[in-house]
DNA sequence: CCAAAAGTGTTCCGTATACACCCATGA
DNA sequence: TCATGGGTGTATACGGAACACTTTTGG
């Protein structure tokens, strides 16, 4: 029979949002060693009592300064290689967090600062600076936590988790457009997403016009559809 | 700053493989309690030294009793409700692995004995006796095991671990119909796989004709795609 | 009336679907 | 030559790709 090594288990987690029309995620300025001064992703430890999720929603409750965080989680993928953190064997359960646009962070309790950057600006390898390099093993965290978003936005009405209710079409057109790289085509979208039923639900009520004018979009809600069959063609 | 709660963290196993044409899937039998005499997915703790992929490769061979794994193995997700072990607080990192038909195990050291069970017996509650209740959360993690494969085997060429080398295309359609219930369409299944890049690679042999006779079927080995697309229409 | 943004329609074409039909082999 | 299983062909229709066009609003 095997013994029983002792671990640490904490939860990391990829917030994401939609700003400026670029995904970007959520990171915390480390303010302890190891990696003092590096950003990371914000996490922490699973307390005795609760199990990795709810130590996700706590984490971000924590990190966002919300009561209720508005939007959607889900477990990632567990890290576990043995020097993944060079004080002691810590295994993590990453997490992926979509939200809605949402006001700049406050620093949290254990992090000397927190914001939002753009995700391309942290993972795409440019010399000329970019982001910083991340903090443990989480650049690859990251880079599995967008390839998950990207994929999910295909074939699940998940897209709806980074927009505010009510919503307009060509919002939710914009969150295909920032996390693809480029919208997908006007009518095919709109065929897609009314085509597909309980993706959105319509309201008898139109948007607010744009400065420059133009016609006002009609509002929408979530429908309780999950899945999206064919898939969302990636432009 | 938090504690740094102690954890056990275990690997679980969730290890497929076709066999009589239905999906069949490892379970042992537990000889201590708890859940003495129950069956359970097979799995262990993970060593100091490794993370978690390598302990559910090396419980892997110790389960199987083989040398080199002939199969695919990939993490499936993390279960750590805090109540799941009555022992002490277990945190289990689940995989799935999928395996050609693979003979009789032989019951491992910690195991009172072990072998294949067919998945539809396990999970559809029937009232007539069918499996037994498995033991700890593992109903739990088996469904989810096999949602997971029956989804990766619409957009991924998963489907040919199943199958011994060198393999046919009614062998690799026979393993849909063990995993969907029902058969794909006899020329649309040839045409996609065939009409993939890389799906399989053709040998200029044939195989064995069966007893009763009829056409000797061209024999093929794995390509290295990996992905379908568009996916694999399901039943 | 012009620009900007929302929304509609239409043609083309690849391909999944469903099903009928032909080929090879052993008893 | 018949049953069995492997393999091929085809009419239909759905839906994505691309793009032109119409409608509504503010300046």
């Amino acid at each position: 029979m095997s013994t029983y090594p002792p671990f640490a288990v904490a939860v990391d987690l990829a917030v994401f949002t939609i700003r400026d029309g670029a995904l970007a995620v959520l990171l915390v300025e480390r303010g302890e060693e190891p990696y003092a001064g590096s950003w990371a992703l914000p996490g922490g430890f699973v307390e005795p009592d609760e199990d990795a999720e709810q130590a996700a929603w706590r984490e971000l409750r924590e990190e966002t300064g919300m009561e209720r965080f508005p939007g959607h989680l889900e477990q990632l993928k567990t890290y576990s290689a043995p020097d993944r953190d060079p004080r002691m064997r810590v295994v993590s359960v990453a997490h992926v967090a979509l939200a809605p646009d949402l006001p700049e962070p406050s620093a949290g309790t254990d992090a000397a600062d927190a914001r939002w950057w753009v995700v391309d600006d942290l993972l795409e390898g440019r010399d000329d600076l970019d982001g910083p390099a991340l903090a443990f093993d989480h650049r690859q965290i990251l880079l599995d936590a967008r390839e998950r978003v990207r994929a999910k936005l295909e074939y699940t009405t998940l897209a709806t988790e980074f927009v505010a209710e009510p919503f307009t079409l060509p919002e939710l057109r914009r969150v295909y457009a920032a996390v693809w790289g480029a919208p997908p085509d006007l009518g095919n979208f709109r065929r897609k997403v009314l085509g597909t039923e309980g993706f959105v639900v319509p309201t008898d009520v139109r948007g607010q016009a744009t400065e420059a004018g133009g016609r006002r979009a009609l509002l929408y809600r979530r429908g309780p559809a999950q899945v999206v069959s064919p898939p969302m063609a990636r432009g």
